[in-house]
DNA sequence: TTCATAATTGACCGACCGGTCAGTCGGGAA
DNA sequence: TTCCCGACTGACCGGTCGGTCAATTATGAA
């Protein structure tokens, strides 16, 4: 009887992923080498074609294990069977959720897609479109109009939470949490709505003490943000 | 007396400039190489050396012109003195405009500044930053509350227009003037209140009879898009 | 113990890419 | 006419990167 793979395998490639999401998101996937990536992970070039064929296979294995996540929070939300403008709240809530510990999977998957071979690509963007489908449903459901024109507030609302790598970090001020209800906030109300919901939070630091107490603290000084 | 550059000198600088946005945004910075370029500009490698010194200086050249624009944007509204809310309205109509018209340089603008010199990179940023005050400032004034909070709703209303390029395309059902509208609708009213300035536009038509009249009119089929 | 096979490596290859360089061509100033 | 210099090119180079391969070691099944 053969020997089947070993019970480290699994283990392997999920330090490959981790290590190619963090590697890809920060330099990009056509500049991150394969190099890069074995040293990263602490073993040979040669290893990581051991568990994957090729370069865009990492890409393809991590966007799609990470569409299925996404997929499956809007599944959870569906079986709880809220009114549609409550679901909708609850999705934003989940996805914000997991694109704090998710964070470096989803700059590559909204970076990255144009560098998949045409098939790979498209089974990810048919992900895609089930999870916006979803979302638009909602809309549909909540506002009584026609689903031809939900696509622009089903955007505007990805709009919204999709980019928050681009300037939430997490450890900030502002929690990925506290960033859920704003959005819902406005959402319901508009800018004047999120603004409502904010005063519900602690009063922010304002940047120069935040500043000295993290002096005081020793904490370790963050990179400046990016926008 | 040394001759000055040609009268067709920033003319073709121009040119150089276009097609690096274009084929930037459609491959990505680094998969594009300085080969393609040039056969895409109908000239020799070598020539694009002569106008710029090295790639990344079109990077570099193609985003501080485009973020010039940008802040020239902000600035034609400043000189208006409307109240608050207006200005922003205002300042979101042309943004969007302006997408239009930039579509692939904004592509490249969000997609590739990690790909900038750490020098230039600083610069562009530094723009940026000015962009995204200008937009806090407008928020702040509106809505009374503290700045450390506005840059949340900030975020949030970029969040909503920055990235329609993934979605929304030039001659599609929906006008990025109509969008902007929308968008409009949504700052003040969140999603019920985009759903109501909808309601001003013409019906759209359904997608499959859209797609009947395209075939009779023969015109090009539409890429399928991404998202 | 035996042995097939998984795990792992370093050396190597071909393709390609950013950039250089020597040199040609042509128009305008003197 | 002369000749300087910007516009422009093709050949070429050093280096990198994705990927291969032969070889060695570790390990579990028989």
């Amino acid at each position: 009887m053969p020997r089947g793979p070993s019970s480290a395998y699994s283990l392997q490639r999920d330090t490959i992923l981790n290590v190619s999401a963090d590697t890809f998101a920060e330099a990009g996937y056509c500049s991150a080498t394969m190099a890069a990536l074995a040293e990263r992970c602490g073993v040979s070039k040669s290893l990581l074609y051991h568990y994957y064929p090729a370069k865009d296979a990492i890409l393809f294995d991590l966007m799609h294990e990470y569409m299925q996540r996404l997929q499956a929070l809007v599944g959870e939300v569906a079986v709880q069977a809220l009114p549609a403008q409550q679901a909708l709240a609850e999705v934003v809530r989940r996805f914000v959720r997991e694109y704090e510990t998710s964070r470096t999977r989803h700059i590559v998957l909204l970076n990255d897609v144009k560098f998949l071979p045409p098939t790979e690509r498209a089974i990810v963007i048919k992900q895609e479109r089930e999870v916006v489908q979803a979302f638009a449903d909602l809309i549909v459901a909540t506002y009584r109009i026609d689903p031809a024109r939900a696509k622009v507030l089903t955007m505007s609302v990805f709009g919204m939470i999709n980019w928050t790598f681009t300037w939430l970090k997490p450890g900030g001020a502002l929690t990925y949490a506290q960033f859920a209800e704003t959005v819902v906030g406005m959402l319901e109300g508009g800018l004047g709505g999120g603004a409502e919901r904010m005063k519900n939070f602690a009063p922010f630091v304002p940047t120069s003490a935040k500043a000295a107490k993290a002096a005081q603290l020793k904490s370790h000084p963050k990179e400046s943000q990016h926008v």
